[in-house]
DNA sequence: GAAATCGGTGACAATATCGCACCGTCGATG
DNA sequence: CATCGACGGTGCGATATTGTCACCGATTTC
């Protein structure tokens, strides 16, 4: 672990419920001494990637990172690209639809679109989406490489978030292996007791899943054969999403989708 | 200076001219050993904040600056707080309105709002405002600390964008006394050749100017009473932005806009 | 008003970084 | 089609940066 590895971890530490952090927060959240976990956000603060409260002496995130996100959108528009994907399946199937984006090892709800029914499920913009507990999180696992997944899961116990939660890795990793091979994930009460969701993957220009398509129904709603639909809807979706995107549909999965569509 | 100063340094060299770096070109362009700038480079990738094309090997810039950019703007809503004073006086005045934001040493057009009329100046969301070229620059030169803005400027000569941009920069430093103590900035044909230009300061809850409000008319438009009166208006709004914002109004600078006020 | 916690500093031993030489590969050029 | 140059990337010893700990004054807590 490189000092730079060490300096943009501290980043991390931040979400929306801990918007700022203090030196000592920081140095006891991170385990690194109060002296290094100055310097390093110091560096950060030249950067413009942190900046600190004069008063308060906390830390927040910088303004460097509105810069860099248009920059990045402007070279290279993943969101103007797939949002229409996510508006189009939210108005088809009356449900809310959101795709969640990887990045240093979380994934997040990066696109929303909520159903225009007003019995719907809420997704809140950025939202992280637990890998054992939530539809788009099954999918990221059971369309990354195995050991990767392994990897993300951790050794577990999981965290529970309700009775249906599953907390033991070996059994999320068994369900990701059905959900692979039927093409979409599938997740009833793992995070929100009231909701089930179905989630098919996007992929990148190499082949590899870095986000996920999700459609997120009431319970009162999910009886099975809309699921089922819905899930065949996602895939289908997600897969013209990863075209639009110049993402790389492998073969196997292209087949997988196309059984599915003509079973309907 | 730091390796994380050295590594993040590395992400300056993107622009919308250069969204994609390969590794000698890094090297070239910091001046780092291929080695170092390949380690930096590993670090900024497993982080997020750069990705790699798996054919061409170039690097772009990463995922992660959209997720951190949604949960900055999610705690500390800048843009949207300020956009709206942006708006109302692009209406008001007619005229293409800008607010420049500053980060690590470079200012850029953070949220622009163009003129309703069909003769009007077009400012891209991003760009970058020279400080010695644009009312903008000259603007947030004027407002800072003296040391600081002979920093930003550097040694000299700057560069010529056409006639009429000034090069020296006792010159530059000279004409912002003068802008500050008339409460706004003024540019005409500094940056294009075309248009003239009015910007006022927004300051931070420390009272240190962060961000400046601009307003750039075409020339045919920009007779002397309208530059005094956009000068006049941008004061006010900026000012009105700065308290939204939760900033600090210097009690002298106050006092200006208020004599201007006065005046007309 | 004493104790604990805060942000921050300074210095030395420990360790990660710098810079160089070098490798295999690719695409252009003669 | 062989050569050349530029590319991305690796391995390693000398060296500069980092980790660690003691300590500071200022606030907050009790």
């Amino acid at each position: 672990m490189t000092t730079v590895d060490k300096a943009l971890s501290l980043l991390e530490y931040f979400s929306d419920l801990r918007p700022e952090i203090g030196l000592s927060e920081f140095a006891r959240l991170s385990g690194f001494d109060k002296s290094a976990a100055l310097r390093m956000l110091g560096a950060l603060v030249r950067a413009g990637f942190v900046e600190q409260d004069a008063h308060s002496r906390k830390y927040r995130l910088g303004r460097s990172f509105l810069r860099f996100a248009r920059m990045r959108e402007e070279a290279f528009p993943m969101t103007q690209v797939l949002r229409p994907f996510a508006e189009r399946i939210a108005v088809q199937t009356g449900e809310t639809c959101h795709i969640g984006v990887f990045s240093a090892g979380t994934l997040s709800a990066g696109i929303v679109v909520l159903s225009p029914q007003s019995n719907r499920v809420h997704v809140a913009q950025g939202l992280n989406l637990p890998f054992h507990a939530t539809a788009s999180g099954l999918c990221f696992l059971a369309f990354s490489e195995p050991p990767e997944a392994r990897r993300l899961l951790g050794e577990g116990p999981l965290e529970r978030y309700n009775a249906a939660t599953m907390t033991d890795p070996k059994q999320v990793l068994s369900e990701c292996e059905r959900f692979r091979a039927q093409g979409f994930s599938l997740s009833a009460a793992n995070f929100d007791p009231d909701v089930k969701s179905v989630a098919a993957p996007i992929f990148d220009a190499e082949g590899r899943v870095f986000a996920t398509m999700a459609l997120a129904a009431p319970m009162i709603r999910a009886h099975d054969s809309a699921t089922i639909e819905n899930g065949r809807l996602v895939c289908a979706a997600a897969m013209e999403a990863t075209k639009a995107f110049a993402g790389d549909v492998p073969g196997w999965y292209a087949q997988i989708v196309t059984s599915l569509d003509k079973a309907a």
